[in-house]
DNA sequence: GCCGCCCTCTAAAGCGCTTTAGGTACGGTT
DNA sequence: AACCGTACCTAAAGCGCTTTAGAGGGCGGC
């Protein structure tokens, strides 16, 4: 057998890296060997690939993420723009829950995330991933918090990246999308209030701007048409703006549905400024079932979507479409309505 | 003028991005010209140089950053690899602000983040570490949540990259860190506690392996000595979990100070569970002061802690260590205790 | 009017991989 | 004995940039 043999003079005294070319020189062979090895392709002698990975394994080398990016014109990451206020990104059940979705899907895959999280404002968000796309430093894009109308999908199809949306927009798009049943939810929250003998049910919700806002609050408007009740008061607030909030308990509603537990909270707060008694002489609904609905007193009834599966799905589509595959079949798990200690008969 | 010409014909058909060689062809200079003009540096005629600027601007083109990264042996982007259960991380006032602010200080040097988030197996973390840093695709990497003892650290010299520790290391360590002002803010939770005329004052805290746990209980310990008081009580506990907290109100105490505004909000509810009253008969005191604080009812007394500063900090001092400089001074701004209605003088 | 210098720009190598196009040796056919 | 396949493996190009060495031209000084 002969023996590949490099002229350069094998100085491997040096702290830096080792590249294919060390492994290559200490297994005997060339570095297109070493190459096919690692990367199990056929035409290397079952002993040879052993001697390769011995020596790959000894030298503690691993191929460059940059070479390899450079010829295989892939970088293995995708980029997730993160175009909110950290503010309001404190108490959100859903972003931590979703990245870890989305995680779990790229590890399986050996894709990294670069995550940008940007202060709001449209225009910056969206030339942010068109930088990270003309700077070819990631192979795809997650897009997510979908406005109405959203500024940056006319925009998308100029990044010629592969992109998918988490969440559903509301103009036609010619991007995939993906969306789970968060909006279901709402039924069920509705359903239950219904149930408990409730006929003027309020709706409280975050910055109207915002799709999954709206779906749910069709959702509300639906549960509440198939009941047969007429729809009570819409109000629209941040977290803690207790000033608004309270202006729905002016109404006749005896029961508030939100669309988020720190939402929900602002409610039971302003119910009890002006003496009213969570559940007794108010119900009222949260989602997402986050930590906080248990720490909250009473603890809240809230409705639970599987956020991490959602990201994993948009991961999974986005993965695909990168390798110009049809998305994979997504069927979310229903939403569950967890009952805790702020619904109840009306009065 | 002698103008540059490749032989290569210009099909400017492909869809693909442009290459350096593009821009350099519309220009009529070589690619090294180019290059030049991009990265400002001197050579380069003014009007040459506008020329090219133009040619790329025109092609839509900027460099790839892949190729960079090979020609520089550098990639712009740092790690940041969380190894928490998401479950923990949901209500954690530290992870978002932390986070915006590492984004705050790469962007401005157009580094971007690489975000691994784990379960929780310190095992694995360390070795996503070192996959990230033996792949070459960050330059630098940045830990946080030390643990006492942390396994990760005597690792941490193998990497053979820049690390840079968020946190304070129990044991020695070769890697710089950088600490933030947070445990302080335990020494004025306390003196509000004992100048309102508490004396039994508990601790109640998360893991008790974290080490920034550990230095809030310090801090705690150390208050109670110079006010001349004993240490009352310590719990460590996880948010919500109720029967153990509920230990705290067994004794003497008449005030608890929390590492946390969920664990604040645990102890509330726990006290509210045996008939006791928030202030009236126990005062709490939160930490980190979240949007949780305003939203808790009562409103909770906690302490703001900058973390966004702290994270810039962390995130400057590994773009020093990455430059081979010495990383810059950090004077952390104080924390600032925020009175609310969770404090009131001992019954 | 020639030399030398500076300014501007190009040629070409090289970063660490992957991949295409062979090339060699060995065994089995005709 | 010449031939063909197959199995392994190497040479070399190329990905898109940066960078070093050096070429060419204009200009001032003597």
């Amino acid at each position: 057998m002969r023996r590949y043999v490099t002229l350069r003079t094998a100085v491997e005294t040096s702290r830096s890296r080792p590249t294919i070319a060390d492994v290559a020189r200490r297994a005997g062979v060339s570095p297109a060997a070493v190459s096919f090895a690692v990367n199990d392709r056929p035409g290397v002698a079952p002993e040879t690939r052993a001697r390769i990975l011995a020596a790959a394994q000894e030298l503690g080398w691993r191929p460059s993420a940059t070479a390899r990016a450079l010829t295989e014109a892939r970088t293995r990451s995708v980029g997730l723009v993160l175009a909110r206020d950290p503010a309001h990104l404190e108490l959100d059940a859903f972003f931590v829950r979703f990245l870890s979705g989305i995680e779990r899907t790229l590890a399986a895959a050996d894709y990294a995330l670069l995550l940008k999280l940007l202060p709001p404002g449209i225009e910056v968000g969206a030339a942010a991933y068109e930088r990270l796309a003309a700077a070819g430093r990631v192979d795809g894009l997650l897009l997510t918090d979908v406005e109405r109308p959203d500024p940056r999908l006319p925009r998308l199809e100029r990044v010629g990246l592969p992109v998918v949306i988490a969440g559903r927009p509301e103009q036609p798009v010619r991007v995939p999308w993906v969306e789970t049943e968060h909006a279901p939810g709402i039924a069920g929250a509705v359903e239950h209030l219904v149930s408990l003998g409730h006929r003027d049910i309020a709706f409280l919700g975050g910055a109207p701007a915002y799709e999954f806002v709206q779906a749910r609050l069709a959702a509300w408007r639906d549960a509440l048409a198939a009941a047969g009740l007429r729809a009570g008061p819409v109000v629209h607030a941040a977290d803690g703006e207790s000033a608004r909030v309270g202006t729905l308990l002016d109404g006749p509603a005896s029961a508030v549905v939100c669309s988020s537990d720190a939402l929900a909270m602002t409610v039971v707060a302003a119910a009890r400024e002006r003496g009213l008694q969570v559940p007794g002489d108010l119900s009222v609904t949260g989602f997402d079932d986050s930590p906080l609905a248990l720490l909250a007193s009473p603890a809240l009834t809230s409705v639970r979507v599987d956020y991490a599966e959602f990201g994993a799905a948009a991961a999974a589509a986005l993965l695909a479409a990168i390798a110009g595959e049809p998305p994979p079949a997504f069927t979310p798990s229903p939403p569950r309505l967890v009952r805790r200690a702020s619904t109840a008969q009306p009065a």
